[in-house]
RNA sequence: GGCGUCGUGGCCAAGUGGCAAGGCAAGGGUCUGCAAAACCCUCAUCACGGGUUCAAAUCCCGUCGACGCCUCCA
């Protein structure tokens, strides 16, 4: 039985659909207005390795997630480039899709835009004012009435008071109360704007989501998700508006993922601590990445520096070392030896299931898969046959793949490279046979300048990409 | 000031009442011509102080500290 911690009642709580074998799953993307950082990664991920679970326990899962296309950042950056803010909105909406492919997460089922869903965001405004949830202020603003809703606070367990003693809040004239939240703004003169009944303006941030929601999902759904930082207001905001609107509670589950931090902060830009995923990149393999997530918990905060990721890139290599191949002279394991990894590998599809049963619990999953890799290279190291180790190393890639790693082996750019280098090998074992040792190293110091590994073993001399 | 999360070995990190997972690093060993890889062994009583209990890292109170949110934020 799945359970899950919910924000909204601070406990884990067995996990039940709305619909038997389905689930609605909405989790708050990006603003496109800058390259996203590994922190927006963190963020992904942890969604994808949810979403892949929650498949692979036979869940239909619709997963969407949306982009915030149009806001005062996306204005502001623009205008500084001098460029058109829906093409800047595009053009990192596209990077943004290649970030995550190149991740490895798996595409939402759908990526609605606030631009895209303006239809649905006036009615609901609408439908706000009408129910007396919101108002109209004088310059076309509109606002959600905050003391209209009794529940207003629920979600991060905050009570308007509070909130008013030692905030720092910058009181609009226009509201009736500091907190009230902007459902449309009115647009000046020169910025993206959308005819309504209030004037031309733009949907406030909380309000587009609530529109997505809706228009995707509908009026009830099972999974909202998001960062831990968009617990308020964001989040605070949108059940206010979904359930003032609909009647009806909106999300059962509310899941927040932990802080990626850099340097013991979060990374943010007003710190200037930001790795973009792009960068990450172009020095790490994807995988480390969502190694360095599953190492820990997806609610507690992430420590990012080159110290976890260096572990995290070692740990991946071992994972990968349980996939080698048999040695091709491998004379077999005994009846007993068979029996042991059989017995492992079913003991570690229990503790995987049991331990992201347990909230997503991926760190006690990791430690399962490494169990195995250990029996898997042990029955190597006792002359495991291909087809003995194969049944292991199915179940090893099966499970690292719930997970969402790839563990991809190095390659060389062309497969030709290859009968070059089981030449030289052989040509090596020649010359330790004769016990020309100063040949044989040359060649294999050569060959590791050149990215490719060799092994002397008990059956012969092995050699990988790495 | 308010709300919330948290403090586990050198580092990262699971574990919420019954002898402290896992990864990285380190030391020793097996294998090897030497290596590398793999394998084996070693390495913590859980911030601090009280309390509850037969039994606490795990529950309660207090102290100190960290982080997040309260303003745009994954």
């Amino acid at each position: 039985m799945l359970r899950v911690y919910n924000t909204l009642t601070r406990k884990k709580e067995d996990f039940q659909t709305l619909e038997p074998g389905k689930v609605k799953m909405y989790v708050c993307g990006v603003t496109v207005y800058n390259d996203a950082h590994v922190g927006h990664a963190m963020s992904a991920l942890v969604f994808d390795v949810i979403r892949r679970y929650l498949e692979y326990q036979g869940y239909n899962v619709k997963h969407v997630m949306n982009y915030t296309d149009v806001d005062d950042k996306i204005i502001n950056r623009a205008s500084q480039l001098g460029e058109d803010p829906f093409r800047l909105a595009q053009r990192y909406i596209d990077d943004y899709r290649q970030n995550l492919t190149d991740l490895n997460v798996l595409p939402a089922s759908s990526n609605p835009r606030a631009t895209q869903t303006m239809t649905e965001i006036l009615s609901m405004i609408q439908g706000l004012i009408e129910k007396g949830f919101a108002y109209a202020a004088p310059n076309g603003d509109v606002y959600f009435r905050v003391t209209k809703n009794p529940d207003y606070g629920k979600l991060s367990g905050r009570r308007l008071d509070d909130m008013q003693a030692g905030a720092r809040i910058e009181v609009g004239e226009q509201k009736e109360h500091p907190m009230d939240f902007a459902l449309w703004k009115s647009a000046k003169p020169g910025e993206p704007a959308w005819d309504s009944p209030w004037g031309k303006g733009r949907p406030g941030w909380h309000i587009e989501c609530s529109a997505m929601n809706l228009s995707e999902l509908g009026e009830q759904i099972d999974i909202h998700g998001g960062g831990n930082d968009l617990v308020f207001p964001h989040h605070e905001n949108e059940i206010a508006q979904t359930e003032s609107f609909t009647g009806k509670p909106f999300a059962r589950y509310w899941l927040h993922n932990g802080m990626l931090q850099l340097g013991g902060e979060k990374m943010s830009k007003s710190v200037g601590n930001i790795v973009s995923i792009k960068e990450f990149l172009t020095k790490r393999d994807p995988d480390v990445m969502r190694m360095i997530v599953l190492n820990g918990s997806y609610r507690a905060p992430l420590i990012f520096n080159e110290e976890t990721l260096d572990s995290a890139e070692k740990g991946l290599e071992r994972l990968k070392s349980g996939l080698r191949p048999a040695s091709p002279s491998a004379s077999g394991l005994v009846p007993e030896a068979v029996t042991a990894l059989a017995t492992q590998c079913e003991a570690t599809q229990q503790t995987f299931t049991d331990s992201m049963d347990d909230d997503f619990n991926s760190s006690g999953a990791l430690a399962a898969i490494f169990e195995l890799v250990r029996s898997i290279n042990t029955a190597r190291d006792h002359s495991a046959t291909a087809d003995q180790l194969h049944p292991a190393q199915a179940t090893l890639r099966a499970l690292a793949g719930i997970l969402g790693l790839r563990l991809s082996e190095k390659k060389s750019d062309s497969g030709d490279a290859d009968k070059f280098i089981a030449l030289l090998v052989e040509l090596r074992t020649e010359a330790r046979k004769q016990k020309n040792w100063a040949m044989s190293d040359l060649i294999r110091d050569r060959l590791k300048e050149l990215g490719v590994s060799i092994e002397d073993g008990k059956d012969g001399t092995n050699w990988r990409w790495g």
